[in-house]
DNA sequence: GAGTGGTCTAGACCACTCA
DNA sequence: GAGTGGTCTAGACCACTCA
């Protein structure tokens, strides 16, 4: 009962190639962010492998967050949307243990075009239309963080303030539902940095004051990088937080 | 052919049972940091189950890092001395690529009594004896990051600093070769705050420079905190970098 | 060639969800 | 009660290591 077995080019065990397989149909938009997949008994039928074998492609994938499995209902595609989080991949957090008091406010949205570095970063050439989002993220009041967000123009053509306020701001959740960009994982590179000047007066703190500014790069399917954004964080009354096993 | 059914508290599927069980041997010292642990088969005569059973429990250690599995070899228990990077769990790095060009200094070793806050956090009274190791990390020459290592007395009797050298500053490697403690995780919260005063001196920057400053928490078997780090960063040609997924 | 972990199967039963 | 994912078994064969 084998298949799949067309000429591997460097050897691959079986469930990797339904894993491969798989993700080919995430990609291509077969099922889609929030929807179900077939039943793992419905796979293994599809693919003319055991149950086990699904099992493990789906393992691999559920681990890496691309699916979620729910006993007794099925496996479903990962959605920033149905996340009980706002804002996924936020490392910031209050001093204080109150997790989600956190909020953000879209300051304004510009079309742009891409600089030499923001366009390597996005694998774009020097040039290319992109947009620029400016917000911030603050608990009641007080601005913690701000940020500017860079956007490749042709993933995001007829992106609009409108369409960051429907979404309340939660940008990864917008990206997905309105075009079909799905953040994966983010790259997030560190440093300590004195405020200055437009960064200093929307963070209401002296020129000079120590801020964490840290650049992300975001990536989808395919390691393929589709947003930078750096932020400006006043570390006063937060920090950065960090497991590492 | 079902074992180690004494009464489960709450429903624990057998493969969890069975990796407390292992996880057991591995805190009691029966197999100790570097050693192998008996083949899945002989673990599987052991606790009266199948080899499947087995191999799910060893994954999950495997997957947490605490055992690592060589194919043909053997599941060997996972050791800090014989890891190829030199600082485990440091994620600063320097700008440019150049990852492995860091090196340790120790500065000095005191006998000191925990205060309030290291005892808490710690889990032990205050006023408790403990260690403070101060080092400086550098890549050739210029100092990048001076730390504060903050140790409990009892887990660490006959720390001296010619223990700490003959292990070249690697402590983490250190404490488990020379006291039984092994490092699993860490917890870390950092804040962007201005140089001044020692740490200022020691790192040779400007009082007011910006600097990262980490606080870590180290924690080993039964999520129990052996060690206290403060991290002082120099960022100027270094950063902290994170993965999130 | 003996022993190890790695993959795969087929089939059983369990826990959970939902109509 | 039908359907889903979760656990467990027994047995086969493969890839790798080492004497």
């Amino acid at each position: 009962m084998k298949a799949a077995s067309e000429s591997a080019p460097d050897y691959q065990p079986l469930y990797r190639q339904i894993k491969y397989l798989i993700t080919e149909s995430l990609v291509s938009g077969e099922w889609r962010p929030g929807e179900s997949i077939p039943s793992e008994m419905q796979l293994a039928q599809r693919y003319s492998v055991s149950q086990g074998t699904v099992r493990k492609a789906v393992s691999e994938l559920a681990d890496q967050k691309l699916l979620v499995r729910h006993q007794g209902k099925g496996t479903f595609v990962a959605s920033h949307s149905e996340e009980r989080t706002k804002f996924p991949f936020l490392h910031i957090r209050p001093d204080d243990g109150d997790v989600e008091s956190l909020s953000a406010t879209l300051l304004d949205l510009w079309r742009i075009k891409l600089d030499a570095r923001s366009a390597a970063a996005l694998q774009l050439e020097e040039g290319s239309s992109g947009w620029l989002i400016r917000r911030l993220v603050a608990p009641a009041g007080v601005a913690a963080v701000y940020e500017e967000i860079r956007l490749p123009g042709a993933s995001f053509e007829g992106l609009a303030e409108s369409v960051i306020e429907e979404h309340d701001c939660m940008l990864y959740s917008m990206y997905e539902a309105s075009f079909d960009v799905r953040i994966l994982y983010v790259e997030e590179k560190i440093k300590a940095l004195p405020a200055k000047g437009e960064v200093a007066l929307q963070l209401e703190v002296a020129s000079g004051t120590p801020l964490l500014v840290i650049d992300r790069t975001a990536f989808t399917y395919g390691d393929h990088p589709v947003e930078l954004r750096r932020s400006y964080c006043n570390s006063a009354d937060h920090h950065y937080r960090n497991h590492i096993v």
